[in-house]
DNA sequence: GCCCAACGACTGCCTCAGCAACTATAGCGG
DNA sequence: CCGCTATAGTTGCTGAGGCAGTCGTTGGGC
């Protein structure tokens, strides 16, 4: 084997997406404990982080990896399960705006000190907080040349520069 | 917003994961233009680098993200493409390796020297090299917690034991 | 005020992938 | 040798999500 696939540059991705899927995987199940799926816990994590916990269905695509139909359908699904509700905007009759109901941010709630819970365990505090540090300058540096117009607004959403992907 | 989402760890999963998102799309769209989506690059490459270019189906799916059901189709397509071939095991007639065709070395001859570029230009290359070495170990300190069960064996493949996801 | 291009959301159709059920084979116990 | 269980691979069914097309709405040019 001793040929390209032993490249550094090739275990450096493999690293990575490794440590991507795994984590995942770590999340997931512990989301689905509390009724979510990952792209659910995203988008609802989006929408309560959003002034009024509520968002425009386009602005929640771009801050999502869903497109705009995917977003219609996710939306509906959760509607569906009572966790947001879809709201006519006032202004713009073609807009409309997902809202978090009571609902749903009750079960958000019962299910982030978990989340963060599980990002300790498994992520932050395997590191020193020196290599933790060195980790994520790493991450932002890449983050920043890579950077897939991340953080894209809303209205007037996005009121720190710092984008978390929720899950 | 002077909430939980502001939390580091919050901000420290949203980076690596924005980071895989990043990269997936760039490493999706050069291999794209080669003629492969992310997953039949995965598994070529799996293929590509296990002693005789071959593997039985269930071994490439310990090594891929996909599930048997998964390999399954996925080796259709690309059988069905000229890329891929089934043979049967001698000693074993429940089991068929996936082996790669002479086409399909061809196409991934083609794809890796800029699939190589595009790691150094998107991510490696983004860190003078004692940053890139801190990530990755950090990164790897992470892996290692995390495991789940990467490098699943075949046969008698995985002579190094540095798993690289393909992509 | 009217027209038309742009935009926001939704829907039809497609592909992909997982789960569970199924078939064929292997290997072990008696 | 017979049967029983485990294993390898495939297939039916399902849900998720993207693209492209549609419909209603908006806003700018005139």
């Amino acid at each position: 084997m001793n040929n390209v696939f032993d490249d550094p540059r090739i275990t450096a991705v493999g690293l990575l997406f490794e440590v991507h899927a795994g984590l995942s995987a770590r999340f997931t199940a512990q989301l689905e404990e509390h009724g979510f799926s990952a792209v659910e816990f995203e988008v609802i994590t989006r929408l309560a982080r959003s002034p009024g916990n509520q968002l425009r269905m386009t602005d929640l695509a771009a801050q999502t990896s869903l497109s705009t139909s995917g977003v219609t359908r996710v939306v509906d699904r959760m509607e569906r399960d009572g966790l947001l509700t879809r709201r006519a905007c006032p202004n713009d009759r073609r807009s409309s705006y997902a809202v978090v109901t009571p609902k749903g941010m009750q079960q958000l709630d019962e299910t982030l000190p978990g989340h963060l819970q599980m990002i300790e365990q498994w992520f932050t505090g395997q590191l020193d907080p020196k290599a933790l540090a060195g980790l994520l300058d790493g991450l932002r540096r890449v983050r920043d040349a890579v950077h897939p117009c991340a953080t894209a607004g809303s209205t007037d959403a996005v009121p720190e520069h710092e984008a978390a992907t929720g899950s």
